[in-house]
DNA sequence: TATTGTTATACTCTATAACTATA
DNA sequence: TATAGTTATAGAGTATAACAATA
């Protein structure tokens, strides 16, 4: 097997058990990715976030209302130009995104368990080599698309 | 970012760069997975390969179904118990899983290209180390299942 | 009665594109 | 006229479960 292999294997892998783990806090992860994405750039107008989850808008609204209906999001119309609904946190949203850090660094020190902390740092080095390479930008990445909404 | 979200960044970008390799010959890496694993173990029953790739059953059934209208699989009923139906490569799809090899290595080498030989090396044990830490089974893997047959 | 393979159905998810409001 | 957001709809893909054949 190849490293492509491996790395096709080992990423799909490690999104399930991440979609496990933050099912316990009723998200998925491309829920959890926006509340990432609004607490680095509040006030993103939707289109924009539309774009970088890779979604189109037609199905980032109703993505949106479920987490505006639980609290965690907040749609203000921009008064300069009111076709734009900017996006924030609510404190919950920030509150629910404090329970979530520890929750991913649970899952970062699971799946690398078996690695030296020298070997880990190899492979994040190298893989961050990578990344940089085939311009893949930090955020929420593609294969998020496709993992359901509630 | 860590570890976990790096690889499955760029595991779903390899699946994705593999999809449209195998595209070119109208396969989908699903398909070509099945290829490989009846060219590893033949006469497989299709319980079992369904198994292997995760699928159930009754999307199992069309999807050989295209294959073997292709004329690369065979089904053969298993003269000792008659509910099985045995799996084969045809000579077609032994010629075109020759096809998929090149394929293959040049994906590897494209997305490797930044490594210099010792970093692959190394790179490669790291990630064999944790996919066998991980009973991550070498074979076509879960990720695999949502890519759609055509 | 259990298991393999198959088929049918009902359901979910999605994209396309029409529509509203603002500019 | 163009763009942000929204809504409606039609289509694709899926799993569940009923079914037939064989054991």
């Amino acid at each position: 097997m190849g490293v492509a292999f491996l790395l096709a294997q080992l990423g799909s892998h490690a999104a399930g058990l991440f979609a496990e783990r933050v099912a316990a806090l009723d998200l998925t992860p491309p829920q959890a990715g926006l509340l990432r994405m609004l607490k680095g750039s509040p006030g993103c107008s939707q289109r924009e976030l539309a774009d970088r989850l890779g979604m189109p808008p037609s199905r980032f609204v109703p993505f949106v209302d479920t987490m505006e209906e639980r609290g965690l999001v907040e749609r203000r119309r921009n008064p300069d130009d009111r076709r734009l609904h900017a996006l924030y946190l609510t404190e919950a949203g920030e509150s629910l995104l404090d329970e979530l850090r520890p929750l991913a660094m649970a899952h970062e020190a699971d799946l690398t368990s078996t690695l030296s902390p020298e070997e880990y740092r190899q492979l994040k080095g190298l893989l961050q080599r990578m990344a940089a390479d085939k311009n893949l930008t930090p955020g929420v990445h593609p294969g998020f698309r496709s993992v359901r909404p509630r």
